[in-house]
RNA sequence: GCUUGGGUGGUGGAACUGGUAGACACGCGGGACUUAAAAUCCCGUGAGCCGUAACGCUCGUGUGGGUUCGAUUCCCAUCCCAAGUACCA
């Protein structure tokens, strides 16, 4: 089938050094050095006994191990299999050829350990020494990478090692450094070569060199860079997208030739079509509107269309400029917004999107259009929200229907049954939803219960209908809104981590917010409790300290930590019974984010314009208001903290090691020995040494 | 197998570049208010030990070592869990 391609890997090399530059997450960065699949290797040509027109090429990243070849592979599906079988061998060859092609991918990948193989009756010559070495098919050898074929090193691969010992081939050792190569392979680099003619006594960095210099200066073999990954495919057949703005003309002699359409003439509109299904003689859907949808009327458009990746990849910079008619985004608009600064995205897109948006960014710098080498400087990947199974557990072999709760479950033989998690909270099960959820449970069922409840058992699994534990969230935000829902989710835990959703603290977050509007509102009549005294400095070093730590934490993607430290704020200036509107507006700009409905209303209050807290800026932090004379330093004594004294901030580290040790508890745990060090860290600690 | 994360109370999780482990929240226990409940507020809550008492003692961040005045944090080894990936020569 002819298919358009994208010549990704013309950008592999580059794609994976690009990684080293971008603050990516590591597991997603390791993902794409994979699927890149660097290696550095030789390409070594082998000339074949009794055939003089051909010579086997492999590639090899040890060529150092040249001398420890014992036999050789080709894949099954190489293209000269048949050539290269000598009679006597044809039928076995065949047999296995045919057998090969049976095995699905995932046989093959599944048994790994299994070893399969045919000799083809050919010998092959290696050019180190000459040596004759006889040339199987085995299907570890894939058609599709690199040549196709391979060098078969037993004493320093294990799966050539086992397919010596399966075949009964000779198994040479050619490094002083490898171990027990009678029981298994041994890969090691360490040592000096033996039994290898001309790298005898070397180390492996001078063999290999050693060895690529003599195979390029005898034209048998050079050093060579190959790539795992291969190019993409840029066509859809059986669906719908952008089309490809190219129309084929033939030549004299009738051949089609594909041409682009000027750029003028952009942008190509897709035609109606009746249906969006692929044509009865298996054209693509556009070929639906073959008849009537040419360039100039007479030459046929390209009639598959563009992937997804192909909007995916570039997506971003439409949005810098969005209703630009002449260009995908202008000069100015681009060289202002630059790269993405922070994408959120989920790994799976790995190897896929995010390798494509890096390659597509990397072209069209390379053309001049973006000014930046990677598209995104920092990305996260969020955590994905598991479900959290409840179950009840049916006695086995009971007359009645008998249910037993989770406590007491192990005195009885039962069958856990998965159980609707919206009518269990906190893990206890309202029996009455409970009989009339199901059918199979009659209204005489009987409950074993445990304090009078019966308690529920719980799983982490994935999400799932049949599971019951999918969790709407319209049922939370009735109950408790969605600001209290918001709150939750970023109170739940790190951005990045895997989390069962669990709505058992839930109410914490919905306290929170109502003593929120305590500060605002008289709970009891509803009327505001709102002043405009100026804040005294307790309130201040409230209000800051939370600033402070809201920032920083922002800074590092914490909201978890951001939700907890607004907690201690409107706690600490609950106790100072604060309503002052000088404080309460600060805190509400900090809420915002977390509780965006909320805040707008206590804006309001506040007097202020209603849709305006979105544009107000973040409350400025001022350092003074948290300015202490004294700091309390925790007192150690070989590193234990027994006591805290109160020193000022000025005090020099000596004057502070002479108040502590005249202190009389400091006298007490001293129990008479004589320190012999006090370390003194200015407003950090206090640590006495005292000897054994 | 390999790669990348991660193992901290009953639970979710805090702890910035090594400096008072367990913030905050849930849950649990006790109390106040109430005819009662809801709501709210207060106190306690890592484990063990001891005491008449003190700001009491011991242990404690998967396990075993190490570095350090001091380690959840750094190093070595090891076990377990999760995700991704795999005959790539």
């Amino acid at each position: 089938m002819r298919q358009w391609s994208m010549r990704i890997t013309a950008y592999a090399d580059r794609l994976l050094r690009g990684l080293d530059e971008v603050d990516w997450a590591d597991s997603l960065k390791e993902q794409q050095r994979n699927w890149i699949g660097k290696s550095i290797g030789t390409d070594v040509e082998f000339a074949i006994e009794n055939v003089s027109d051909k010579k086997i090429k492999v590639f090899t990243t040890r060529v150092d191990t040249i001398y420890g070849v014992s036999f050789m592979v080709l894949a099954p599906e190489h293209e000269w299999v048949s050539e290269l079988t000598t009679p006597s061998q044809k039928v076995a060859v065949e047999e296995y050829v045919n057998w090969a092609k049976t095995r699905s991918e995932l046989d093959r990948v599944s048994e790994v350990k299994t070893v399969s193989g045919v000799f083809t009756g050919t010998y092959v010559i290696n050019p180190v020494n000459q040596e004759r070495v006889p040339l199987f098919l085995a299907d570890y050898v894939l058609a599709g990478y690199g040549t196709g074929a391979v060098m078969g090193v037993p004493s320093g691969d294990q799966r050539d090692w086992n397919f010596a010992k399966h075949f009964d081939l000779p198994i040479p050792s050619i490094l002083d450094g490898q171990k027990d190569i009678e029981k298994q392979a041994d890969p090691t680099k360490e040592g000096k070569y033996i039994n290898s003619g001309m790298i005898n006594g070397m180390g492996y960095k001078e063999a290999t060199d050693r060895l690529i210099t003599w195979l390029e200066a005898n034209g048998i073999g050079k050093g060579k860079v190959q790539y795992r990954m291969r190019n993409a495919v840029f066509s859809r057949q059986r669906y719908w997208g952008e089309p490809v703005p190219v129309y084929f003309k033939p030549t004299a002699s009738g051949d089609l030739l594909p041409y682009l359409i000027e750029e003028s003439e952009l942008p190509l509109e897709l035609p109606k079509i009746d249906k969006y299904l692929p044509t009865e003689t298996g054209e693509p859907p556009l070929g639906r509107a073959a008849s009537d949808w040419k360039y100039k009327g007479q030459y046929d458009y390209e009639w598959s269309t563009m992937p997804g990746w192909a909007g995916s990849s570039w997506y971003w910079y439409r949005y810098m400029d969005a209703t630009n008619s002449g260009e995908f985004a202008s000069k100015e608009a681009i060289n202002y917004w630059k790269a993405v600064d922070l994408y959120i995205g989920g790994s799976e897109h790995a190897t896929g999107h995010l390798l494509y948006s890096r390659f597509w960014n990397k072209f069209l710098k390379d053309l001049g259009y973006v000014p930046e080498e990677e598209f995104a400087k920092k990305l996260i990947n969020q955590g994905m929200i598991q479900g959290r199974s409840n179950f009840v557990y049916r006695l086995k072999d009971s007359a009645k229907v008998t249910f037993v709760s989770h406590g007491l479950k192990d005195q009885y033989d039962v069958a856990a049954l998965h159980v609707d998690v919206n009518i269990v909270e906190n893990d206890v099960l309202d029996l009455e939803a409970f009989k009339k959820s199901r059918n199979d449970v009659p209204s005489d069922a009987e409950f074993i219960l445990e304090d009078g409840k019966y308690m529920c058992g719980w799983e982490v699994e994935k999400m799932s209908k049949s599971k019951f534990n999918v969790v709407n969230p319209d049922d939370l935000i009735a109950k408790y809104g969605a600001d209290t829902l918001r709150v939750y989710e970023m109170f739940l835990g790190p951005l990045e981590q895997f989390k069962p959703w669990n709505t058992n603290s839930i109410s914490g977050s919905h306290n929170f917010l109502r003593k929120v509007w305590r500060l605002f509102f008289d709970d009891n009549t509803n009327t505001s409790k709102l002043v405009d005294a100026p804040a005294s400095p307790e309130e201040l070093k409230v209000l800051h300290t939370a600033i402070r730590k809201v920032q920083d934490d922002l800074d590092r993607f914490s909201f978890n930590t951001v939700v907890s430290t607004l907690m201690i704020c409107v706690n600490d200036l609950g106790a100072l019974k604060c309503h002052k509107k000088s404080v309460l507006r600060e805190l509400v700009i900090l809420l915002s984010p977390y509780a965006p409905h909320i805040a707008e209303e206590l804006w309001v209050a506040l007097g202020e314009q209603e849709g305006s807290i979105s544009y107000a800026s973040f409350p400025v932090f001022n350092a003074a208001f948290l300015e202490e004379n004294d700091f309390n330093y925790p007192i150690s004594f070989n590193g234990k903290v027994k006591l805290t004294l109160a020193f000022p901030v000025t005090a020099t580290p000596a004057e502070i090691e002479a108040a502590v040790l005249a202190n009389d508890q400091v006298t007490k745990h001293l129990e008479g020995k004589t320190p012999s060090k006090v370390i003194v860290v200015p407003k950090r600690i206090v640590n006495i040494v005292l000897g054994k």
